[in-house]
RNA sequence: GCGGGGAUGGCCCAGUGGUACGGCGGCAGCCUGCUAAGCUGUUUCUCUUCGAGAGCGAGGGUUCGAAUCCCUCUCCCCGCGCCA
């Protein structure tokens, strides 16, 4: 949730805001006529309130001195049918403001390109050695504003899904009979792999100053509602039936709603948490895109980090979280680039995204492998997530970022690392002491 | 699932129908060679010019008035049952 109070003293920042998200100004300018009217009965209200503790206060005194209270006590209920009248339209108008409220996009930060469109996110830079299929060139070149470091290779890698499929890592037949499309069973030293990515992630978080959790896999509205927007609630999360609960999507929410409610002391901050959970999602406006293999599938794992810090050192963090990931992409040997998010295609709770885009030499471009987002006060706001300072209590900034998507990670290794014959395919020398071997043949 | 106990401000804790006690911690000030101690004030949210309202796990109810009485629910602790 968005500051109310900012809003209704810098209400141009909104606006200018909403705008360069190419939000209409409806929303904003509905909120304000709710608000008006809001404080207007609230103060009503609040005065018919005091009346009426007045008059108990009289009855109190009058009681220990023997009085008679009956008349008093009519203008007290009096009072109180007044009262409640008037509350029960405040309510109406405060669920309606709210509503709008709860709408309204988080501020974004000032580096944020002013933009529309996917295609138009403002490239940041490169780093690797990418192995690109000669008719790839001019469109890898493009993608990288011309800095992009390659070798020309003469052959187009395999795709992983023909790849994996020649060498029996993964099941996507029975999986779609047993569960659906989507599914996948990962198999022998595919899997071994993966559980590699999982220890090798948590690692070297673990080593970099991140308390490393495992959070439930699923919550309850009122918190998953705080921690996420609405826009995430209807096209990606399960709903439990006949429970209030729903399977994440990332542990970035469950990590979030950790401290709900709390007032952190200034010396906790910045509290870096790493999470390892799996992560489900519905894909329902994926209808068509990567539907075959487990580039975007129902459920994956995932290494996340997560920090809670001071709002003046968000923008330093978020480098931070870039930093990591970048680090963990370098360190398996994968060729990427950074993407800085266009104001258009940010989500209602960022100010600001970076995405680190992998070099899918089978398909021939970029694909996400991780999204790092300075969500600033939004997200803690909703949460109500504080630190204590000298100047009273603040809203901690939170901010997350992807460190390895396995089934997206396994997806580059397979379509990055197989030899010629696509008959095998080299482990990333980092993970080789944490899965026990160096290639994976059939 | 059954029985018992519990939830009060950042933390601890008192409070059996008359408008939340005290301590610790934090912050500010005073005092003091320095530090510590001591003293004073302050400490949540909302609307505000003053000031007021709300707040005792959540939501209802009774009452002129509820932390307190009643109902429903949530979570935690102990015991029993079940169980990977």
């Amino acid at each position: 949730m968005i500051d109310v109070k900012l809003l209704r003293e810098k209400p141009e920042l909104f606006y200018s805001s909403c705008e360069a998200r190419g939000f209409g100004k409806d929303l904003l300018d509905k909120f304000f006529i709710l608000d008006r009217k809001w404080r207007e009965l609230l103060k009503q209200v609040n005065d018919l309130k005091h009346e009426k503790n007045e008059l108990s206060m009289r009855i109190s005194r009058m009681v220990k001195e023997g009085k008679d209270v009956a008349p008093v006590k009519e203008d007290v209920v009096k009072t109180s049918a007044l009262i409640e009248s008037n509350e029960a339209e405040l309510k109406i108008v405060e669920a309606e403001r709210d509503q709008i409220l709860k709408q309204i996009p988080n501020l974004i930060d000032e580096s944020v390109p002013i933009c529309k469109g996917d295609e138009n996110n403002p490239f940041m830079k490169f780093n690797g050695m990418a192995s690109v299929y000669g008719e790839d060139v001019e469109a890898f070149l493009k993608a990288t504003n011309g800095v992009g470091k390659y070798n020309v290779i003469d052959y187009r890698p395999m795709s992983h899904v023909d790849l994996q499929e020649k060498l029996g890592l993964v099941d996507l037949e029975t999986a779609g009979r047993v569960a659906g499309s989507r599914f996948y069973y990962l198999k022998g030293r595919l899997f071994k792999l993966e559980l590699a990515l999982i220890n090798y992630g948590v690692d070297f978080l673990s080593d970099r100053g991140f308390n490393v959790v495992e959070p439930p896999l699923m919550m309850n509205y009122e918190s998953m509602s705080k921690a996420t927007d609405m826009e995430t609630f209807r096209e990606s999360l399960y709903k439990i039936e006949g429970e209030d609960l729903y399977l994440i999507s990332t542990s970035e929410h469950p990590i979030a709603a950790m401290i709900s409610n709390e007032i952190l002391a200034p010396q906790d901050l910045p509290l870096r948490i790493a999470g390892f959970s799996p992560c489900f999602r519905k894909e329902a406006g994926a209808h068509g895109k990567d539907t075959k293999g487990i580039f975007r599938v129902h459920n994956f794992n995932k290494v996340e980090q997560f920090i809670f810090c001071e709002p003046e050192k968000s923008r330093d963090f978020h480098e931070e979280l870039l930093r990591n990931s970048e680090q963990l992409i370098q360190s398996l040997g994968l060729s990427y680039r950074v993407i800085n998010f266009c104001s258009g295609e940010l989500s209602v709770l960022n100010s600001k995204k970076y995405d680190i885009e992998a070099w899918f030499p089978s398909q021939g471009r970029f694909r996400e492998v991780v999204s790092a987002s300075n969500n600033t006060d939004y997200q803690a706001r909703s949460l109500n997530i504080r630190y204590r300072t000298s100047d009273g209590h603040k809203f901690v900034h939170t901010l997350n970022s992807t460190a390895l998507a396995t089934t997206r990670i396994l997806v580059a290794i397979m379509e990055n690392f197989q030899n010629r014959e696509g008959t095998e395919i080299k482990v990333p020398e980092p993970l080789v002491p944490y899965a026990g071997f160096d290639t994976i043949s059939s």
